[in-house]
RNA sequence: GUGGUCGUAGCUCAAUGGUAGAGCUCCAGAUUGUGAUUCUGGUUGUUGCGGGUUCGAGCCCCGUCGAUCACCCCA
């Protein structure tokens, strides 16, 4: 049995978990065309060389990375933004401006698993290329906001953190730091509220800055920063800047951003952030060679962390119980009450799975009361019976009980059309 | 990659170093043409895995795998 364990960090998905699954798919899918957002997709698998050239050989530490039967070197991917750049590069010319993208897939990463980390996870990334402006950034930061909107989560529930490179480059020019200190300093400035205090402060010292100086820079930067004015008119035309909360220690690890850079992030549990991106201007150049100087911002949101903030938060409960019950089970439940009629039974059934109609059977002799448990279980909204009545059977409403006798050649006809009225009675009290 | 805690039936958990159990779930019957409740019966384990100590190990020791937490990292 042990050998049969899943890989560490990987997970099986039951019914219920796939179900769950799908309806975050579904929503990421369907907010994201509102948007005007088209699908794509990229290989799960890419030469470990893509990573390193965006990021440099010390990323490989936590990369899944491998050697093929030719002895090449491949990873999978753990993330899809190196991915999208090679797409967006090779072929721009194909595609008018702005590009609206968005994916949806496993991502990987060889780390330790813990609770909201796995190895293996999945990302809806939304992207924006060959637009430069802030009415881009408004448009992903707007996108990431209704998104968490449609699952439920509410605005109490969940903020938005905005920062903008920016600030800092403009902060160590003007504190005559060398250029070559600025990774050092973002990765301090991102650890700046969990880390001691003393420590930073030694670190800062370092590259000839002091805590307080910083602190004071931090503070200093509100929603009245210049850096925020464009992208604060646009979000606060929209409704949405409520939202937002200006937070300069957010500056997305060393990545590749250049501007503005946003999380989002849940407001009552302390969990990891739920999403995360902002402007890449340089990173399609860098992919390119030089050749395809291309503007874009993105963002990306994981499956594990969200599923968690769902099952926390009762509002977005309610969302995934409407789902489910429109999406699970069946529609009608076939009773073979009498075996003599199962060959008629069996023409209905394939008759109504034809018009659309989903239905499910019991396809061996089973009692009838065991028959009409299974509808039940399946939650189907009317039973067909199929007995000694024939050529008439009966049409059983499961919600109100109640049942009638249809002649068996206008059974389609009569069943989709019952399916189309409202559901009413006790269960949804 | 480093350190702490944990690992017993499908699930939640019991079991002084002395015969591995309960509840729930699942299956069947009570009930041969109608869903609930109830009752009755039944299936389910190399106690994560491998060694060691002991007359005897689910329990103690070592290793290993996995889960989880803290580091690390968070593209």
């Amino acid at each position: 049995m042990a050998s049969l364990r899943t890989v560490k960090g990987f997970r099986d998905f039951f019914p219920e978990e796939c179900a769950m699954r799908n309806y975050i798919f579904d929503t990421w899918r369907s907010i994201a065309r509102r948007y005007g957002f088209v699908e794509y997709e990229a290989p799960v698998v890419e030469t470990t060389d893509l990573y390193r050239k965006k990021s440099g050989d010390e990323i490989t530490s936590q990369l899944f990375c491998f050697k093929d039967k030719a002895d090449r070197e491949i990873s999978l991917r753990p993330e899809v933004t190196p991915s999208l750049a090679r797409m967006a590069t090779t072929r721009h010319r194909d595609f008018k401006k702005p590009m609206k993208w968005f994916q949806i897939g496993s991502c990987f990463r060889y780390e330790e698993p813990q609770e909201g980390r796995t190895r293996e996870f999945i990302q809806f990334n939304a992207d924006i290329l060959g637009d430069a402006s802030s009415g881009t950034d408004a448009e992903l930061i707007a996108l990431s906001i209704d998104v968490m909107l449609a699952f439920g989560i509410q605005g109490e529930d969940f903020a938005i953190r905005l920062s903008n490179r920016q600030l800092w480059t403009q902060y160590l020019e003007d504190q005559k730091v060398p250029a070559e200190h600025t990774a050092t300093f973002l990765q301090i400035v991102d650890k700046i509220e969990r880390a001691k205090p003393e420590e930073t402060a030694t670190k800062l010292s370092a590259i000839g800055l002091t805590l307080e100086n910083v602190r004071a820079f931090m503070a200093a930067a509100d929603e009245n920063h210049p850096a925020f004015a464009a992208l604060r008119a646009d979000l606060t035309a929209r409704g949405l800047w409520k939202y937002v909360r200006i937070d300069a220690s957010i500056v997305r690890g060393l990545a590749y951003y250049t501007g503005t850079v946003f999380e989002v992030f849940d407001l009552k549990h302390g969990l990891r952030a739920v999403a995360g991106g902002g402007r890449y201007d340089k990173l399609c150049a860098l992919m390119s060679d030089g050749n395809v100087d291309m503007a874009a911002a993105g963002f990306a949101m994981g499956d594990v962390v969200l599923g968690i903030l769902l099952s926390k938060t009762p509002s977005a409960q309610f969302a995934i119980t409407e789902y489910l019950n429109s999406q699970q089970g069946v529609e009608v439940y076939v009773v073979v009450a009498d075996e003599a009629q199962r060959a008629h039974a069996l023409a209905g059934v394939q008759a109504l799975r034809a018009a659309g109609v989903r239905l499910d059977f019991s396809m061996v002799p089973q009692k009838v009361g065991k028959q009409f448990q299974a509808a039940e279980n399946q939650k189907a909204r009317f039973a067909i019976v199929f007995g000694a009545e024939y050529p008439e059977v009966q049409i059983k409403n499961l919600v109100s009980r109640e049942q009638s006798l249809v002649a068996a050649d206008a059974l389609v006809s009569t069943v989709v059309e019952v399916l189309k009225q409202p559901i009413v009675g006790p269960l949804l009290a």
